[in-house]
DNA sequence: CGTTATTTTGACCCATGTCAATACGGGTGG
DNA sequence: CCACCCGTATTGACATGGGTCAAAATAACG
């Protein structure tokens, strides 16, 4: 049951998205023998409070999660991208509406027939307790940044998380691809889009970033990104951080 | 209800199919087996980082859950009191400190153990499950308080959590216990303890509630407080909510 | 190409943070 | 049991980050 050995804990357990990568599992054949559903950008895979009957696999494009308060705020919850899982940390019903930034693809799978199978398999059943755990990780990194983190800070995480998840991490420029709008991206980390629209504008006249159009950001000079997102990433805290922390912590 | 987070009670397991009471106490009965280990306010638990070697159950006082930021910020996650259950969502390692509020006690359950256990009890990993679906909803629910609402809601919202999870929820008066700092709330709400100071001074200047002493309030009018903490609370959405989600949502 | 939604920028204001001075409460020792 | 003391809480004055409202610029798409 919480075998948390076996799974290789994931780099990015930062991501803005609650999705992450599946593969390398038996969940990939599973899915892969579903019909791949077609969603234009705008329409919903599934919402709030609907019975959860299904796990998602987003074959293609990008998808929005989020919950509208009573007075109409939108919180979004996260964003998941193409090969990454939503749905499997939901309980009865959902606990957010899911729908496409993008026009999207996305297989699905029948909840209860993935409890059975799991019943059987204890390595699937590990890894989807290991895609839970890797979701309250990144909650719980979402709730630090939220929390604690003004917002040029939160800002640049964000940044660094897209490029953490979109894979090339360390080298130089990269080019990550954004395609949710600066209110969806204010929306997620509970600013406005003014705000984002700023703090973008001054990282790039500060040489940071580089825009190309839209929806494509180069990160230029990702050390002081990361310096400025507050200078803490999503591992597994280290030896010598851990000691930090707690050296920190006997201060007071 | 209101959330959790805060208090992740192991009693109020409500959710179908989840949870039921025998399931609890077996876990109940394997803590009453350990030995009552003696915590004095301010000792540690557990550090961050950590191996994530046993399970807890508070017996007796309140821990405060957090981390500490490279540059010395606190992020309180969340506070576990008399009756609860913390270290069930960790995997590997802790993803927080867990110190001790007031004096307090604590039974420890071996994690290898209790896992071969569980791999033969389906109930019991039922009920585990069923707390991790708990504190990845209460989560959420931190996440949009977080990123969504203003100050005084997170005040009210903290007031109303701490209500519901000492039971008492429609009555009248309750009297509820905040055996934690001011500074720690504001940690926790991720604010100031100046603004926690004023708002819990404006809230008392205008009769929603009352003080006895530093770490007992009085709440006088828990309608108001509920509304003034947004309107909305933790529970499954109700059909009509759920409707009135999504036409919210199509609203723009 | 033109149309329209989205983004960006600007001016202004307010909520909340910061810094500093008191007041309070509760634990301790006489 | 009382009084004192120290850490915590409260309050005040002021600063500022970020929100709000509005206008202008830009890019995506037909």
């Amino acid at each position: 049951m919480y075998a948390s050995h076996l799974f290789p804990s994931s780099r990015d357990v930062a991501l803005p998205g609650y999705g992450l990568p599946s593969e390398g599992s038996i969940l990939e054949s599973l899915f892969a023998a579903r019909p791949n559903e077609t969603l234009a950008a705008g329409e919903v895979a599934f919402w709030e409070g609907d019975v959860a009957s299904h796990v998602y696999r987003v074959s293609e494009g990008c998808l929005r999660l989020y919950r509208i308060l009573p007075d109409g705020r939108r919180a979004i919850m996260g964003f998941v991208f193409e090969g990454e899982i939503v749905g499997i940390s939901c309980q009865g019903t959902y606990r957010y509406t899911a729908e496409a930034v993008t026009p999207a693809r996305l297989r699905r799978l029948d909840r209860r027939r993935l409890q059975a199978l799991a019943a059987g398999a204890e390595h699937l059943q590990t890894f989807l307790l290991g895609r839970m755990f890797e979701e309250m990780s990144a909650a719980q990194q979402h709730i630090i940044v939220l929390g604690q983190l003004g917002a040029e800070e939160r800002v640049a995480h964000f940044l660094m998380s897209a490029a953490c998840r979109t894979g090339a991490d360390q080298k130089r420029p990269v080019v990550i691809d954004l395609p949710m709008t600066r209110q969806d991206i204010a929306d997620y980390l509970g600013l406005t889009m003014e705000t984002v629209c700023r703090i973008v504008s001054k990282f790039k006249r500060h040489g940071l970033i580089a825009l190309e159009g839209r929806y494509k950001v180069v990160l230029r000079r990702i050390g002081d990104l990361r310096e400025l997102a507050g200078g803490f990433d999503d591992g597994e805290p280290s030896v010598e951080r851990g000691m930090a922390r707690r050296a920190a912590a006997w201060a007071h």
